[in-house]
DNA sequence: CCCCGACGAACGAACGATTGTTCGTTAGCC
DNA sequence: GGCTAACGAACAATCGTTCGTTCGTCGGGG
């Protein structure tokens, strides 16, 4: 039997997290997914709520290198859009858990910590408003209310942490191609 | 102080696990949400996941009657998604707690409740799916897969329940008309 | 080359608090 | 005066967490 990291430990709170909601999860339940007891799990990590921090912050993270990466690029507003959705599908095919559990469970965090995802949320979904006001100046879309837009959008890419299934009927890229065709159509 | 019924307590219980979810809501909770002890609750109903069964049944109800109202009705594919966006929008902005319970929470009923759950959501996705159909084959909507629409269109309302707020920027007509825009101009 | 000491991972019992629920008792309305 | 909602103590189970102990491995000295 090898020896757990602290890694492993995270990793398994994602996907219970996720699949359980963080108060359906106890530390027994995570020690069980990991072959320990609940108490083993104190080597590794503090507490269950720093757990929680930990998996939400990763989360966020990863959404927030993309909105910084393409807020950064030097294109028309549609390229932007479009690569913000690719990127997001992607970012969720690739950690669903993760997505997941910052998507669902950052409510639970305690107040300093929640205060700190909304404002990273925040700030991911000001970058959608953003070019998609910036489309609507330029013509590239509609004329339209630009905070409500980015919701709509948003709706749609986040919910694909419900429904996507790795063995599903659509790949990943389909899955991407359908959600630019959707969202820029309905934008223009 | 006037006495509770079951309704209270089913409406309390909606509202208490939309907000911190089935599992982070204890029955002592609920009794001080009513001005009750937790014990209390027990005059009115049988055990807490009979409490989850009921709000879910509600929730599930709610959305079945519009499908089969829509689906009943005579008219042309793109009228008839328009009428599922609005009645959908109108279902959640008057019922948000009961809607989001459903939504989020049937995940945690037992096995047995949780099934005849998923038939109902799955035979409300099914009309969704059967209307794109049907504007596709008639060339009101573009060429595309009808499950991945549906589950697309269905995205952006569900996560309604998410953040619409009562005293929000948009009145519930304006967020229907902004998602009767978005979703028809994302399927023609 | 072998042994030994150290160190971290894991154990397992135990803690106080909280959970869902039961039940005998009390109190207020028809 | 009876019926029932509500109380409040109590239950077994489970919760997050602590702590003293055991186990396994790895590096250095004889």
């Amino acid at each position: 039997m090898t020896t757990r990291s602290r890694e492993d430990v995270v990793q398994a709170a994602g996907r219970l997290f996720a699949a359980r909601g963080f108060h359906g999860t106890s530390m027994r339940d995570l020690g069980d997914e990991l072959g320990l007891l609940g108490s083993s799990l104190y080597s590794h990590v503090e507490s269950k709520e720093q757990l929680l921090i930990e998996v939400v912050q990763r989360g966020a993270a990863l959404f927030q290198a993309l909105a910084d990466s393409v807020a950064a690029s030097d294109r028309p507003p549609a390229e932007k859009v479009a690569a913000l959705v690719r990127g997001h599908v992607d970012i969720i095919t690739s950690n669903q858990e993760q997505s997941a559990t910052f998507l669902n469970e950052a409510r639970f965090l305690p107040a300093d910590g929640r205060t700190a995802i909304v404002i990273l949320r925040d700030r991911y979904e000001e970058t959608f408003r953003e070019v998609i006001a910036e489309g609507v100046a330029r013509g590239a879309f509609r004329d339209q209310n630009p905070a409500l837009a980015s919701i709509l959008v948003l709706s749609v890419l986040n919910a694909l942490t419900r429904w996507y299934r790795r063995s599903g009927a659509q790949s990943p890229e389909e899955i991407a191609d359908a959600m630019v065709a959707f969202v820029m159509d309905g934008l223009q």
